[in-house]
DNA sequence: AAAAAAT
């Protein structure tokens, strides 16, 4: 990621080695065996060289009690089960994540020589897994603000949140990588979050657009996989039984939970593979058959492997929907049923469920606790404003001058960012077909853009959101097969040339800027066909301290309450409400809990753009 | 009504 807006607040070089070797054994998942590393299964015992070796105290797991709960069955609940399969003589070996042996159970191809095999994903410039930079990125940001960020969590025995990755028991190699990441503190969504996924839990979590749900649900899956006792896997013929299953509703997302989630997993053993459609089915089979720990997929392609019987989720142990409110909506719902409950993957309670996303309608909570057992609800930040960074403007434009208008904004936008590299704009409107009209359309009035959209091909959708990222067309035409999940750095702007008929998908598309402690600019062409998001636009800019034009305050007083689609979950000032608690009036203590982060950042910011171009090789792990 | 997602 870009360096978290988190990672600059405080000094966490030191931090994290004082409190690291804090206790945290409430943070231990219950009754588990000793730990082997996979990339050590299959390994004679004595062979082996530690893989990673701490080179420094920052490294928290050397000490007493973390590195206990790591150093080969010490720990009472993490004894030997003696289930696995031929397991003799591993475990006590092992220490902090390196050089124990595990002996002779489960061939899976090559521990060691696939790690060596390994693409590093993180480039030439890897050299921060060992020394963990100390340097501070300031981007200019006030992160302060958001050290008070508005958390609600409820369900049963909410364990504590952490303040740093290294009380976290995640595992050295997980920590090498995080540290490759320069994640240096976790953002307030993986604060949570992930306490509650190592303790095993299930979780709803709602978070806004941008602050690192990727990696927040990715930690806790890779470090499971990689404590947990080797499971052996059934052997079909050609059948693979991936002990993970993540599933997001666009192919380019899914793409983009892969790349993180392999770097997330470099050198842990963790294989991570990922299909979806519109591309040769082939070569995801062969890179199945090679092992896969966390498949990562879009529903069609997944439901098409599984009726081949080439995957099998028998042996499912988390499961993550990302976007998880789309992927219940009514064009994903049939289908996420079918993978979920009419396929072989185990029921809640024997697997760990999470569902993420920046939105959460109070019907799709009803419907998602289907899938969810005793599950924890968090949301973190104000539901929407991805967070004030965002400046939102809305302007009344009539349908026959929006392409003149957007000309003009453009014009203006290249006058103030002359020298500078252009930031990106990404245009959304309504339909295919609208798509590729307007892009064709500013491609003929001098300015470079492409399109991407699902009658594309997805060979054409990856070479638009290539060509986007680099600048080459610094303009992307798209629909709302954008909106959701994509991190594409450097979007100054975001332009709502067609607004949606849904705040929450409003929500997503500005969400697309702003992102990772950057600031942005969202605009809205808004006209008779928009009146009824009047009023839940007015009440979000509102929430999200932006100025409300008049003109659209008297539409939004005119408009009448909505109570259904519109109706923003929990119906408040902040949404993300868990809607088990809705009905009996408890809005107490909770309630006041939103401190509410006002910073007035206001009106008239950005004339564009002033994010500033971050590091180079550093990606983003937000959302 | 549109968009997305398997071939």
């Amino acid at each position: 990621m870009r360096t978290s807006w988190a990672d600059s607040v405080g000094n966490s070089a030191s931090e994290n080695a004082a409190i690291g070797s804090s206790n945290n054994n409430g943070l231990a998942r219950p009754s588990r065996p000793t730990y082997v590393p996979p990339h050590l299964r299959n390994k004679p015992p004595s062979a082996d060289p530690p893989p990673t070796l701490p080179s420094n105290d920052r490294v928290a797991y050397n000490g007493p009690a973390s590195g206990a709960r790591w150093g080969g069955g010490s720990r009472p609940d993490f004894g030997h089960q003696g289930y696995s399969s031929g397991g003799a003589g591993y475990g006590s070996g092992v220490r902090n994540g390196g050089g124990g042996g595990g002996g002779g159970w489960n061939n899976r191809s090559g521990g060691w020589d696939r790690r060596e095999r390994e693409v590093n994903p993180f480039g030439a410039d890897d050299d921060d897994a060992e020394q963990g930079s100390t340097e501070q990125e300031n981007t200019g940001i006030n992160f302060d603000a958001y050290e008070d960020i508005p958390v609600d969590t409820s369900g049963d025995n909410v364990p504590p949140q952490v303040n740093t990755f290294a009380e976290i028991d995640l595992g050295e190699a997980l920590n090498a990588n995080i540290r490759r990441c320069k994640y240096v503190k976790p953002t307030p969504v993986q604060r949570h979050a992930i306490p509650i996924s190592i303790a095993g839990r299930d979780l709803m979590a709602c978070a806004q657009t941008g602050s690192g749900k990727t990696a927040a649900f990715c930690f806790p899956i890779i470090s499971g996989i990689m404590r947990e006792e080797y499971l052996q896997r059934p052997r079909g013929a050609r059948t693979v039984y991936p002990l993970a299953l993540i599933l997001a509703p666009t192919r380019e997302l899914s793409s983009q939970i892969h790349d993180e989630a392999k770097k997330f997993s470099y050198q842990t053993g963790v294989k991570v593979v990922v299909a979806y459609g519109g591309a040769p089915i082939n070569q995801q089979l062969r890179e199945l058959e090679r092992g896969v720990d966390i498949l990562v997929a879009t529903p069609g392609r997944l439901v098409d492997l599984l009726e081949r019987a080439r995957v099998s989720l028998q042996m499912i142990r988390y499961l993550a929907l990302d976007e998880a409110d789309r992927m219940l909506d009514m064009g994903f719902e049939p289908q996420i049923r079918k993978i979920v409950e009419q396929m072989d993957m185990p029921p809640p309670g024997m697997r760990q469920t999470m569902l993420f996303s920046a939105t959460f309608p109070k019907e799709i909570q009803r419907l998602a606790s289907d899938f969810l057992s005793n599950y924890i609800f968090l949301a973190v930040g104000r539901v929407g404003s991805s967070t004030d960074l965002i400046v939102q403007r809305v302007e009344f434009v009539h349908e026959y001058d929006k392409r003149s208008h957007l000309m003009d904004l453009l014009h203006a936008q290249r006058e103030t960012e002359t020298r500078v590299k252009q930031a990106l704009t990404l245009v959304f409107v309504e339909t295919k077909k609208g798509a590729d009209a307007l892009e064709h359309w500013l491609y003929t009035n001098g300015f470079p853009a492409t399109t991407i959209h699902g009658d594309r091909t997805q060979q054409e959708r990856e070479m638009a959101l290539r060509s986007f990222k680099s600048g080459k067309t610094p303009i992307l035409v798209a629909t709302d097969v954008a909106a959701r999940g994509l991190d594409i750095p450097h979007v100054g702007h975001v332009v709502n040339f067609d607004l949606p008929n849904d705040i929450d998908d409003y929500v997503h598309r500005i969400g697309r800027t702003g992102r990772a402690g950057k600031t942005g600019l969202a605009t809205a062409f808004f006209n008779e066909n928009n009146l009824s998001l009047a009023r839940p636009l007015a009440e979000l800019m509102q929430e999200s301290n932006q100025e409300v034009p008049a003109w659209l305050t008297r539409y939004a007083s005119r408009a009448p309450v909505s109570g259904g689609k519109n109706r923003r979950s929990g119906g408040g000032r902040f949404g993300g409400r868990d809607y088990r608690r809705d009905g009996s009036f408890s809005r107490g203590p909770s309630t006041d809990y939103y401190g509410g982060v006002n910073n007035s950042s206001g009106y008239g910011v950005p004339g564009g753009y002033s994010g500033g171009y971050g590091p180079a090789g550093v990606t983003s792990a937000w959302d």
